[in-house]
DNA sequence: TATGAATGAGTCTTCATTCAT
DNA sequence: CATGAATGAAGACTCATTCAT
């Protein structure tokens, strides 16, 4: 129909883009159970197109993966300089649990020192790895998690709490359950006031009444402003990072 | 319902437990992904004697599920009279997420208002919900447990240390992970310390035939149409010689 | 529980009449489609029970045949001494039809010159084809059937005949087919006349506007008493036998 | 529904006709006793093919019907213009139940009122009906067919004929037959002559094995458990041996 | 290159038949 | 001799994968 620039190219792209997708919210809702043909069916495209793309169902399972990984690797990238480290890490966790739907179960290879055959795949858990690597232990020079936790634990508890999410009925409630168990990977000083929900860290992490570099919990004063940092210390840190960019 | 004359009855009760524990830990293995006829290879059985105790799939999966709640609600009943509430709490709820496996994902069913078609299955569930239930707000009552959690809450809890537990390799790691997770249900907490990893994963190569056209091998696979060319370049290369003569 | 008077015999016979005749049933409403258990549980029986007494199913079913066929011998026996042999004949072939439901599927081994493996099945066809050849012989004699039809063609028709009734949803409607066809069956000449349907001629064969003997069609008159006979040669004939017995 | 682009479609339509044609035969043989995977080897077709083409085994008896029933569809329109009504009629029914092999028991559904879930064959059964009722009415509105016959009859009446002929096995022998039973649907008939015999029947011996006590053959038998031992009395005799010692 | 038809190994399930008790 | 548990071949059906067009 369009007139073509680059020829067939950009159908292809499409094409492929569409079977990613597809595939995508698939495995996201039946994990594994479905049936190439329907993910074909759906894509609007034959059985030997998704073939001529990926040359095993395997080979598909890989590409959504290591297109989901790629997309969560960026998302924690971003966090990384735009936020304090516990709210990047915090968020991050946050991010992933919500995106992965029931491919959580995927990232159980995730939680390997990772020998995987397909070596962009590999590439992509590495990455990944990394990036939540850094983000937890930069949470962790600042006191905001934790110093017992590995990244392997982390992902386990993010695959967990992919679980908790689809388990739940209630999203809100699912929500408010993962919150709740992500907050126990704070430093355990601090757990005697974590006991109000909130709703609202991802979508708003402006407005909370926790440390805005460290994360800590910030007693709260009936009367004079508002603390936003639990000391001298993080304010300071806090002003640097943003004076440096 | 209950076996009490003699005969050969005893062979009869000692082959469905046989089915049972080997589907048991079949199904915690690999979820549902587990074909009968390996569940009575490994029972030492026919199929049709599977078949002559559980009229389906199905209904093995839900024998083995009653089996699993009747075994995890007789735990819980046996807390409630030794333990004190909140210790009897936690310590259901370890146990819950230690002894389910992969089955943790059945779970689901559990943490539904829970209309299921069997009935069986629906009592069992029930008398799960109640035994935890009775736990959680016994726990509830002494302070030992956040005010605001509802056991469906719990259940949603317990699905994602299951999995969390089943993603972290290294067991003892494991454990202490969830122990960190259901501390979080603590109004506050007290908890304990470790660390390790490790891990496998392999791919075989298989035996190979040759290209049509080319000579180059072919990977057998197991399923499918065998391939006769390593790839359509070669197909359309024989095909163009078939056209020409 | 019944203090044995010949032992366990009694039973046995018992059980093996009641398989009989459950099978009998079954397979006239199923054809063949009923698996053994079936006939097993609904006898009130095991399994094994139905295998010692018949070690195949197959045998089974020839049992079942060749009780069916002494029934239909018997009775065909009865009118051969009873009844005048037109009316014999029809009445003989309407009680066929009528009591083999879809069984009557079986009673192609009947048309067959018959080298059946089993000595007894043998026996029954063969006694039965007897009886069917003679009824047709005689009623041929004295007119009352085509000349030209042999004990085949009859086997042929009585099987075409039950699949009509089966197939005739409505009984009655059925019964008056299976008389219209079965009046083809004699001479020619009368077929001007065949144009009124008879729901009668089984159950009282005394009311009749056929020749009690040859079965030929008699004429109606207005007054008078009503014939019997088509003629002196019939009554003669009719009253020979009465004295016989 | 109408093939009519290009591309591979002419060989589906091959096969799927070639489906069609041994489905159809070997139905009108063995009357739903088919194994689909017999059917897929003798159209040199694999399974899965079948079930590309035909969802369901019933999907393809349906085909088989539908195909049938349209034949017989067109055959009786075509007489409805090239012939006087009663001799349409006439041909048509003949037509029929010699087409229709063991077929005809499928032929129940169309002496149902009727409510059947697949839409085409519901469509039909419909025209064929409407077809026979046109034809029947025709000739009864000349005086060439009984006027007390409804198409449900003459349904009946065509199955009936249609088990006749298989019964039969002297071909023509079963023409004359059911000539003679469709010239009783005449007022007043006229009718044809003729006769013979033909006949076979066989059964198979099969490879043997040794009673495990007295050392007697056994019939190898392909279903069920192969057998141990000659009888209850050997297996008895063993068995007493096994518990002694 | 895209399409969708063909392939066939593998799954669930049934049922005739034998065996231990 | 009766019982019902066990057996396993065979049938319906699915789906990953390749091939012809």
């Amino acid at each position: 129909m369009t007139a073509a620039s680059g020829g067939e190219r950009a159908d292809a792209r499409r094409n492929r883009a569409k079977m990613l997708s597809v595939a995508s919210e698939l495995f996201a809702e039946h994990e594994l159970e479905v049936p190439l043909g329907e993910i074909a069916r759906r894509a609007g495209v034959g059985a030997g197109t998704v073939y001529r793309h990926f040359p095993t169902k395997q080979a598909l399972l890989e590409a959504v993966f290591v297109q989901h990984l790629e997309e969560l690797v960026a998302s924690g990238e971003r966090r990384m300089v735009g936020f304090a480290p516990t709210q990047a890490f915090f968020g991050f966790l946050m991010h992933v649990v919500e995106k992965s739907g029931r491919r959580g179960h995927l990232c159980e290879v995730v939680a390997a020192d990772a020998s995987w055959p397909h070596p962009m795949l590999t590439a992509s858990v590495q990455r990944f790895r990394q990036v939540l690597t850094a983000l937890l232990q930069a949470a962790q020079r600042v006191g905001g998690v934790r110093a017992d936790l590995s990244p392997d634990d982390v992902v386990a508890v993010a695959v967990g709490c992919t679980s908790m999410l689809t388990t739940r009925r209630d999203r809100a409630a699912g929500r408010r359950l993962v919150q709740l168990v992500l907050d126990g990977l704070r430093p355990s000083a601090d757990v005697t006031e974590r006991s109000v929900f909130r709703d609202d860290l991802v979508s708003s992490p402006g407005r909370v009444e926790l440390c805005a570099d460290c994360g800590v919990k910030l007693p709260l004063r009936p009367t004079g402003r508002p603390a936003r940092y639990c000391g001298p210390t993080c304010r300071q840190r806090a002003r640097r990072r943003r004076l440096a960019g």
